[in-house]
DNA sequence: GCCGCTTGTGCAACTAGTTGCAGAAAGATC
DNA sequence: GATCTTTCTGCAACTAGTTGCACAAGCGGC
């Protein structure tokens, strides 16, 4: 589970509260290990609990104020293990596959409509990982090792997009045409 | 939540026991919606619950004995509903990704032989992906809709993995030589 | 005829992730 | 200065998925 190496990493990439880890999650980090508030704040409770990050000192300490959290050494060692660790691949699930396959038995009804509309989500976001690029990772840019792993990481995310895109088209167009 | 289509779809394609769900999970359906036989044997009795599906008649309904399940005409309409369905791509999650994002901050010791190992297992579900097209889809078979739709299924994975023996080894050349 | 192995089904207890809601503090509006 | 809205934190209850184990039936060997 991959959840405390998450919110580790975005810590340590800048001390933060619950919060701003929620919006950081939503816009960054999130583009490959997604979580709702609900788990950050849970998760940040635990590693506290465990010593690996704590709350900068403030003056009050009362709920629905906000609480800074920074990475303790304890955490730092412990994400740094986990980057060499083995860790199998997760099996891939992918609900848009198994539709494909369902409809292969009750008829494609409606699929048509549905993968319209993935290949458009696909293709914003796709949009976006580019916005992304362009801004964050300019040519010049490119060339000390934590830029370069950054980079490869949003690399990932672009290509994955494109291959949605592509199989999507090529889904469609083998579908033949509309209301066929 | 995909698991009742996943195994209407495979019940579908064969009626069969609990434990023959499970092993044709492993090499089919899985490869997109993988569960354990824990919740397919959970599953069904929901299923039969719910009157989708039901269990031929045997002459002993005893523990311990095989049950052949066959879908009822409510699961197959359920699934035909499903089909068209509107539902959004669930958010990627890479442990992968996420660690190597990890590495730009702590350091990516380790991190080599980890590619290495994924690489490996991703070329050798390629591998398996390519035997089960000759196999299953030579050329001269791609005709019936249902046949063109589980050949696209299929591409879809093979192009997956394909993108992540190329993300992998584009990964690998940019991390240096072993023991940089 | 019993002993141990494999096959098949399932319960129980756990961890991970989601959803709905609530309450405190602080600024905005009148 | 009363109320309204937004920001921020969090509890509670749920669904999904995992892990460990148990128990029955059949089969094979001896």
């Amino acid at each position: 589970m991959s959840l405390p190496h998450a919110i580790l990493t975005a810590l340590l990439e800048k001390p933060s509260s619950g919060l701003e880890l929620t919006r950081r999650f939503d816009k960054s980090i999130g583009y490959f290990w997604s979580a709702t508030h609900q788990q950050i704040y849970r998760e940040l409770g635990r590693l506290e609990e465990a010593g690996q990050i704590r709350a900068l000192p403030s003056p009050v300490p009362v709920r629905g104020q906000r609480k800074e959290y920074e990475v303790l050494p304890a955490g730092r060692e412990f994400l740094r293990e986990w980057v060499g660790a083995a860790e199998d691949p997760k099996p891939l699930r992918s609900a848009l596959l198994l539709r494909m396959r369902a409809a292969a038995v009750v008829g494609s009804a409606g699929l048509r409509a549905e993968l319209e509309r993935h290949l458009a989500l696909h293709r914003a976001q796709l949009d976006e990982y580019r916005a992304i690029e362009e801004r964050d990772f300019p040519a010049e840019r490119r060339t000390g090792e934590p830029d370069r792993l950054r980079h490869l990481v949003l690399r990932g995310g672009i290509d994955l997009e494109r291959f949605w895109v592509e199989w999507l088209t090529a889904a469609l167009t083998e579908l033949g045409p509309p209301e066929e």
